[in-house]
RNA sequence: GGCGGCAUGGCCAAGUGGUAAGGCAGAGGUCUGCAAAACCUUCAUCUCCAGUUCAAAUCUGGAUGCCGCCUCCA
């Protein structure tokens, strides 16, 4: 538990246990985390550390830190030029392909853009630097055919990280034959050219760096960083490497917090391209909308593995619709003008206040989204309780208790980035999305809609029935209302 | 083989010492011409065993099962 009065924790996967975040510069914050590496679209587990990190700047901002949030974007790498030449196209095309889509996907899911977005091919000369600094003092070596390694055994706090002796990695260690290295364990800094690969001008040869020393170029300029991020599978080695480059060149820490995000899984297991469970975010965006995603990814605990289905998007998705459905109804009643001088009963009041305060503890606690949803929920039942009541629904005690219910909206959509939309607008999305779904011929709806009017209208209600049983074996179902005839469907 | 994580009701999921949040689904009820939505009521002793403690889902030891990392990976 959060200790009363505590600034926020965080779970440090540097001494695996939950700590309280406290910046090294005062006031400020500084955020890095690894970004993708851009040779396809983006898939459910970016979205997932894509949203987590948002929502974890999001408060950090809230608390009145002023957060500096950088996310890198690895666009030069084997994959990358795999695709390319496959593709046939210019590596830098493919990158700036999949740089593109993940800022149009990120967008969807209201991920706010980071401050910002170093690329390695910008930072080669700083890369270099580094790898200069490196063979300087003795920590890395060059290979007579160009390459420059890391020496992991000559540095003692390798491991500390991730948790494992330089001797327990020797047995997973793979020797690629012709490789020039001192000691298996050791990692590249700078790969000599190989033809048809970009190439640049380096004082050990033409080249390409490794994949980890760009992120210890380009964090460079914020060091040392307060939180370092990334996905659980960047702990080793990547997060490791990072860690030996910078400390091995002088930077005395690193990062102070390192948080890591798990996994989306599909299945039970782990998504991967040679199961061929992969589901990237537009795929998904065909069938649900942005914001369900966000939210399902957001109702669960950002360290657990989450298993990606059908039936948990589906969940989600009345989910959202039930808090939706509360704020646009609370908007409704509170365009009414004739309010009763009546306060709200001494408890309701005193339960309804709590919940608030436990939305932030939440956040606090390690980025509990799922707590915090709780909350919000806790407060959709209050409402809808009052707005059942009779004789509490017009009472001037209502009045201000919708008013901070819609005003709350506010404070969701800042800090979770959801409930953000007009709630009229979400929910006719959500149906038409289902109606997408479903492949509904909505003309047809329409159609039987209005003869059951006319049924309904001559008290008709056999006829009435009829059409609802008719618009029930369509998935349909029809509320009668004040205001008409409202539908949706599963 | 080495390292790490997880195991909570039909499903999803919070909860690290004081007696089980929340969501989805189900059952009964209120409301309704009938429905729907909403509300009310109802639905778990936390994988198993042993231990520490006045007190454990929460700590310790063991068992079983599942997952991840050790190779590119959010």
């Amino acid at each position: 538990m959060k200790p009363q009065g505590a600034a926020m924790l965080l779970y440090n996967t540097l001494g695996r246990k939950k700590e309280e975040f406290v910046p090294i510069r005062p006031g400020k914050a500084v955020m890095y985390v690894c970004g993708i590496t851009a040779y396809d679209f983006c898939h459910i587990g970016h979205a997932r550390s894509a949203v987590f990190f948002d929502v974890l700047a999001r408060r950090l901002r809230h608390l009145g830190y002023d957060l500096t949030f950088v996310r890198n974007f690895t666009d030069v790498d084997d994959k990358i030029i795999a695709r390319a030449n496959r593709e046939n196209r210019d590596w830098r095309e493919v990158a700036d392909t999949y740089i593109a889509a993940f800022h149009e996907d990120m967008g969807h899911l209201k991920v706010l853009p980071a401050d910002f977005e170093p690329r390695a091919t910008e930072h080669i000369l700083q890369i270099q630097e580094v790898c200069a600094k490196l063979i300087g003092n003795d920590r890395a070596y060059a290979t007579p055919s160009g390459d420059v390694y890391f020496r992991v055994r000559a540095w003692p706090a390798y491991g500390r990280l991730s948790g494992r002796g330089v001797d327990e990695l020797v047995a997973g260690v793979r020797v690629v034959p012709g490789e020039e290295k001192e000691d298996p364990l050791d990692f590249a800094l700078w790969k000599a050219a190989k033809p048809g690969e970009p190439l640049w001008e380096s004082p050990w040869g033409e080249g390409r760096p490794g994949w980890h020393i760009e992120c210890s170029a380009m964090s460079e300029p914020w060091l040392p960083l307060d939180i370092h991020g990334g996905g659980q599978d960047l702990i080793f080695p990547h997060h490791e490497n990072e860690i030996a480059q910078s400390e091995a060149a002088g930077c005395a820490q690193l990062a102070k917090y390192w948080v890591h995000n798990g996994f989306v899984q599909i299945n039970a297991e782990k998504m991967s391209k040679s199961l061929g469970n992969f589901t990237t975010i537009r795929k998904i965006l065909e069938h649900y909308q942005p914001e369900t995603l966000r939210f399902f990814l957001l109702g669960k605990h950002y360290r657990s593995p989450v298993d990606f289905t059908p039936q948990g998007m589906d969940e989600a998705e009345k989910g959202l619709q039930r808090i939706y459905a509360a704020l646009w109804e609370a908007r409704g009643v509170l365009a009414g003008d004739r309010w009763k001088c009546l306060d709200l009963p001494g408890d309701v009041r005193q339960a309804w206040d709590s919940l608030p305060k436990a939305f932030e503890e939440a956040l606090d606690d390690d980025v509990n989204t799922a707590l915090a949803l709780a909350q919000i929920f806790s407060q959709v039942r209050l409402v809808n309780r009052l707005l059942e009541d009779k004789n509490l629904r017009t009472a001037e005690g209502t009045r201000t208790l919708l008013a901070e219910f819609v005003g709350s909206a506010l404070d969701w959509e800042k800090q979770l980035g959801l409930f953000g939309a007009d709630p009229g607008v979400f929910l006719s999305e959500l149906r038409d999305m289902r109606v997408k779904r479903k492949n509904l011929d909505v003309g047809m709806v329409a159609d039987l809609l209005r003869q059951r009017e006319i049924a309904r209208a001559g008290k008709d209600f056999a006829r009435s029935d009829e059409l609802r049983g008719k618009l029930a074996g369509l998935g349909i179902t029809v509320r009668d209302t004040r205001e008409g005839q409202i539908w949706d469907l599963e």
